[in-house]
Formats: C-alpha cells, sequence, structure tokens
DNA sequence: AAATCCAGAGAACAGTTGTTAACTGGATGA
DNA sequence: TCATCCAGTTAACAACTGTTCTCTGGATTT
C-alpha cells in the first residue's frame, strides 16, 4: 500500500514535519494564539514564505498538531481499558501508562492540555473532537465488561467521558511533576490511583 | 475601615479596573499570550504608557485578573459544599451554583479554564495557588461531615481535589453550551450530575 | 497660596509581524 | 532530452509591538 516516495516529495514532508516540530517547541513557553509564523520558519532555518506551503495559517498547523498528539493514541487506549484482570491492577496499569506516555512525550501533552481550551477554536474544536472519539471508545470497552450490565447507554458514556478527563487531569499532573523529586511523583502516581480507585467503586454500586 | 479614596486614588482605581475589565473582553478570543499591552489599552481609550502607571506587565496584569475571578468565590465554596440535607439535593443545588455563575461571569470563568495551563506562567501558578486553597476548604467542609468519619487526612485531600476539578470541567462544559439550545444545557445538567452522583456514591463505599 | 506629586499624554526608537509578488533551480514526467 | 512543475528564496509593504524619556495639568499636601 505505502508508495515510495520521490526525493521532492520526501523533502517536502521533512520541512512540513520540521514545521509541526519546531512550532511543538516553541508552544512549551506560550501559547499557540502568540505563535508566530516568522518565529517557526526561523527555528526551522527556512524562509518565512515556505511556510505557506504546507500550511494556510498557525491555526491550521495547530490542527496537524493535534492529529499528531492525539491521532495515533486510540489503539492504546482501547487496549488499556480492555485489560481484564481486577480492577485495583488494572488502575496501576493504566496510570504507569500515562506516566510513561507523558515522559516520551511531554510536549504533546502540554499542548493537548494547553489548547483544548486555548484560543484557537478551530484548534479547540479538533482536541475536543478527538477526545469525544475517546470516550466513544472507552465506552465501547466498557460495554462490553460484565459489571456493566443493566447500564443505560447514557451512562456509559458518562462513564467514560469522567474517565478521559480524568486521564488528562492525571497527565497534567505528572508534566507539571517531571521536574520534581522522585517523592513528589510518587504522590502524584498514589492521588491518581485513589482518584481512579474511588470512581471505579462508585462505578461498581451504581445501580444500587 | 475603608477610608474614603481621594478623586485621584478613585479616578486611577476607576482606570485601573477599565484595563482589567478591557483584557478580560480581549481575552474571549484570544490567549493571554498573545495578549498585547496596545490592544488594552486601545480598547480602554488611554495612552500604551498609562498602562505601566497600574502593572508592570501583562503577565503581572493576568494575575490580578485571576485575583478577581477567584478571590470572592471562597466564602460561595464553602456554603455549597457545606448544605447538609440528602446528598442528592446537595448535588443539584451544587450543579445549579455553578450554572448560574458561568452565566452571570463568563468571560471570568473562561479565562480561569484558558490560562490554568496557558502559557504564561506567573498566571498558571496564580491558578494552581487559588485552586489549591478550594481544595483545602473543601477538605475541611468534608472533614465536618459525619461520613468522612475514617478517612485519612489524605484521603480527604484527595477527594477535594475531584470535586474542585469536576467543578471547573462542569463548568467549562456549561461555557460551551452557553450558545447551545435549551436542551443541550438540559444534558450538561443531567451529565454533571450523574458525574457528581457517581463520585459521592464512590465516596459513600470508600472505606468498604 | 505655594510647592509637590503623579496619572496620563505625546513622540520617538528599533524590532517585529503577516502577506504579496516575482524569482530560481533541481526533481519530475513526456 | 526537453518542457513542466513546485518547494523554497528574496525583497518589499504597511502595520504593529514594548519601552524609553519628556512633558502637562489637576489633585494633594504643606
Amino acid at each position: 500500500m505505502s508508495h515510495t516516495l520521490g526525493i521532492r516529495q520526501a523533502q517536502k514532508q521533512k520541512t512540513r514535519q520540521a514545521l509541526l516540530d519546531a512550532a511543538l517547541g516553541l508552544l512549551e513557553e506560550q501559547s499557540l494564539s502568540s505563535l508566530g509564523l516568522r518565529e517557526v520558519t526561523r527555528a526551522v532555518g527556512v524562509a518565512p514564505t515556505a511556510f505557506y506551503r504546507h500550511f494556510r495559517s498557525i491555526p491550521d498547523l495547530g490542527v496537524a498538531l493535534v492529529e499528531e498528539a492525539l491521532g495515533s493514541l486510540h489503539p492504546m487506549i482501547r487496549t488499556t481499558v480492555t485489560a481484564a484482570d481486577n480492577s485495583e491492577e488494572r488502575i496501576a496499569r493504566a496510570i504507569e501508562l500515562i506516566a510513561g506516555h507523558v515522559d516520551a512525550f511531554p510536549a504533546h501533552v502540554r499542548f493537548i492540555a494547553r489548547e483544548r481550551h486555548g484560543g484557537v477554536q478551530p484548534v479547540r474544536d479538533a482536541i475536543r473532537d478527538q477526545l469525544a472519539r475517546f470516550a466513544e471508545e472507552v465506552k465501547d470497552e466498557l460495554a462490553k465488561d460484565r459489571e456493566s450490565a443493566g447500564w443505560s447507554e447514557d451512562d456509559l458514556l458518562m462513564l467514560a467521558h469522567l474517565y478521559v478527563d480524568q486521564m488528562l487531569i492525571t497527565a497534567s499532573l505528572f508534566l507539571e511533576a517531571m521536574e520534581d523529586t522522585e517523592e513528589d511523583r510518587e504522590r502524584v502516581v498514589q492521588v491518581a490511583s485513589r482518584q481512579m480507585r474511588l470512581i471505579s467503586i462508585g462505578r461498581h454500586h451504581w445501580l444500587d
């Protein structure tokens, strides 16, 4: 299926990726709405006008970043929620997975947390759509669980959203704690685990 | 205690407030990190240099906005969490109160949601501190409840943070739904109520 | 009444921004 | 091989930015 790109297409994609990478780097200390097109091209080492060969505008680049940050995460979500062991182990595994992802892609996580409510509407919309997809997928996985017997579709979706939001909160906490001591990071793990556990307990007694 | 201000001090405070109001208005369509000092003074109708009589910089103004948006909210939080009726009524009351606050101060709510993870560190810090204060206060109120018997201090605080984050998520949902139909807004109420209920159920069975 | 203060105005600065148009030169396809 | 394409360049534009220094005139204090 994958067609080998010509020299020209390959070089173009390389520049495009460099623009995305540079933007992501610059966004560690500012918001997308203050990111300048010249700033990005300067960081890459390319002429300002070259930007237009790849993106219509900065918001357009932002939407591409959303896709890069969240698009490839869907399979990961599904397998994480699925894992059918006892729920205590499952929680620990999920937290660990979040921590690992934050460590591996801190800039991506920061970007999503920052721009989810940021000043650029097309980007907010793109993030909202991706998170809604996550929630749908989590809902589908939850539905397979025998503990979901008797649950309405609406209630499954509200629980799924609760889980998704909680994942984001946890990821953001890990991000803030990245420069902290191992002790502080362990506290984050503890708090996040207990919050997840409390939600799971609520889920278990929902139909009482 | 309150000393009547002289004409000069009064006029100065008026200009300062006008700067804060104008900034808050401009921030509905962008982030603080892209807000310009000249942009703000232009909106107020004063010379750019007048800005420096009130704030050292834009981040400084942002910190003042955090105080304005959250500083006066502490008593409200306490009384809301306190209300000692049955928990179903309490949840409905809390949701209603959040909805009312979002309707009354949408720009403040948007600002907090946007800048909590925004690109300006001093502002992020100020918001984090205020939310941590909220969590402490919620913890204190929860501790008074007989349902909290046997709870550790740490667990009370983690539950308080869960509640505070949930309030913010709910507020943000109401904000997004402001332009929507009454039906959509009602759906937000339903989902938020159920999420709060699920957390309360988890709380109730925490010590099992 | 006179001296002091100080919020705001005005002008000027060096740098920055997004966008346009016309170009170059190597990859591409006939 | 030769004509076409197109990613990236160069130059120029009007508009904008934060910050400095100097000045003004009404409120405040003595």
